[in-house]
DNA sequence: ATCCTGAAGTCAACATAGTTGACATGAGGA
DNA sequence: TCCTCATGTCAACTATGTTGACTTCAGGAT
């Protein structure tokens, strides 16, 4: 799982216009990249990747979650969850332990060290969006969370 | 690389928030699949994914590019290049034919088939951003522009 | 005790999307 | 003819996902 990172990502490239919304199209290409670029090389060093990142952040804003809600959200098969759950859990960054009434279900939590790698990771893209909303302003960055929450639930 | 699709994505998680910008996070997550998951249904339906829209949105953008521009804008090697393109070639959805004067270079172009399956899957793109910014209006969608450029050019 | 069920775990086969490395081909230019 | 650049291709590998088919673990019901 583990990349070597190359740091340095991507110049836009400039391509001609073939609509007024292409310009925000790339946009939307080039800030998720831009957003993830520095947390992935963080993760890449510590020998994860984003689909570990991704459990650790729903661990750490629901803890005690049991796996079968942690595959609702994440939105993939048991199966794919497996491979990274159980890394996670090797290396001691989650821990799982029965319910106390529901023994049925696991239920999972971060360690500090999980805790730790959490946060750096999102750290690491929350700095991206302070950065850009600090530059913008309020207004700017208001009129961002609108467009994004008209997007997010265009669904 | 055709997928059977699954149409209807993915509802927001509703997590508990340890960060003020854990919202924005999230947002540019989802906001990144609302905006491709029409474009990638339409995409499967005919037997194609993202990288071979990536192509073509590039190709229609930069008529007669050379395979090696092609390779520099969109970041992969030309192994990884390789398959797309040549599916892409054989749809007849591209062409390639040496360059009158530089005849070591290669230049694509999109056939008119190419063309219509390039504008379909990017209009899918751009219906959902261009509702956003209908929703918010334009205060709202220059904020947007203003915070991804940010972003964009973070790194 | 036995059977059923729900949650979790595991194994195999496959698809997709990418990587490096090595090498072949095609087309000028010196 | 030889060199070089752009392209093409083969092989092996990694990573992330999918389905399908089981198994195991833990209660609950009969």
């Amino acid at each position: 799982m583990a990349k070597t990172s190359q740091a340095a990502g991507l110049h836009r490239a400039s391509l001609a216009k073939l609509d007024d919304l292409d310009a925000a199209l790339e946009l939307m290409y080039y800030g998720w990249r831009g957003m993830t670029l520095e947390a992935d090389a963080y993760l890449a060093k510590q020998g994860l990747s984003r689909p570990h990142h991704r459990i650790l952040y729903v661990v750490a804003r629901r803890p005690d979650i049991a796996i079968g809600s942690l595959i609702d959200i994440l939105g993939i098969s048991k199966q794919a969850l497996n491979r990274p759950l159980n890394l996670l859990l090797e290396r001691k960054l989650l821990t799982s332990k029965r319910s106390p009434e529901q023994h049925r279900s696991k239920l999972l939590r971060l360690t500090a060290a999980g805790q730790r790698i959490e946060q750096r990771a999102s750290h690491r893209e929350r700095k991206v969006l302070r950065e850009a909303f600090d530059r913008v302003g309020a207004p700017g960055a208001a009129g961002w969370m609108g467009v994004m929450e008209a997007i997010a639930d265009s669904n």
